[in-house]
DNA sequence: CCTGAACCCTGTAGCCACTACGGAGTCAAG
DNA sequence: CTTGACTCCGTAGTGGCTACAGGGTTCAGG
């Protein structure tokens, strides 16, 4: 037996946000399902499991676009899975270089933060953003 | 002598894009500068400054707002120092949570890249999404 | 059968921090 | 005086949602 769900249920199902389902089928990430005679939308287990794999290929950092490409990949099992192997690469190094930029960030604020300054006069933080040099990363700032 | 600028020259010099320059201005981050007669932007050492200040904020990771707040604190070197080391106190924690969602991340990718099989049919990184739990983080996909 | 709470619908606007673009005006070198 | 680089303004787009407003629907209790 195939379950059937309205929208508010499978949110609930699924741990991703009712708007947020709504969301995706706008862009064309989930397939429009049926609806009643009303337009309450019903969803089956195929469509569950679908949101589910995005759910969890958001977790693990992918964009929308590149859980479009994972689900047609998913949908051809007989496809050769390199394709899925390089984005994953792709993304790996993505995360690589973000956790390298956070961590000098985090190693800054570290120091930055054993101010014993009293006064804003003195104090690291204010003075390391008016006069000196604190990031090692040159493009830090744009792909967050 | 206090070296005027174009908007252009400020941002060649600060390495803030020209349109990010503008953008600051009309969200009240920068002081509106003095105008020619026919309404070009002069920026004077000032504003170079704290255009600076801003960046080495934004390489931090400091938000618009924090940056705001900051900015103040500078202006009035005799206010106690408290609140700039509450900030900063404040975003490295923030800074250390995404670091830690972003490793998990990693890890769970590291795992999935070693995929030996030729066909997505047990392509490792599908079948992870298509069935089993793969991140610990609860809420790793929000807060980015 | 009626009421009212809890659900669902659509469409639009807001969030952050930019970035890009179009169409027009300005400036300085040759 | 022309040319080309600069500047102006306003608006719209990015990603990935989230939050309304203003309605319609469903169903359990009385």
């Amino acid at each position: 037996m195939s379950r059937k769900r309205t929208i508010g249920t499978l949110s609930q199902d699924s741990g991703v946000h009712l708007e947020t389902i709504r969301y995706y089928e706008r862009i064309g990430l989930l397939p429009e399902p049926p609806r009643s005679a009303s337009g309450y939308r019903y969803y089956d287990d195929t469509a569950a499991q679908r949101l589910r794999f995005i759910r969890r290929g958001r977790e693990l950092g992918f964009g929308i676009a590149e859980i479009k490409t994972l689900l047609q990949l998913a949908d051809h099992r007989n496809q050769p899975c390199r394709e899925a192997d390089q984005l994953a690469q792709a993304h790996l190094v993505e995360v690589e270089a973000k956790i390298a930029d956070l961590m000098a960030m985090r190693d800054v604020l570290t120091q930055l933060i054993q101010c014993q300054s009293p006064t804003v006069e003195h104090c690291q933080l204010i003075e390391t953003l008016e006069q000196r040099r604190c990031c090692s990363s040159s493009d830090g700032v744009h792909r967050e």
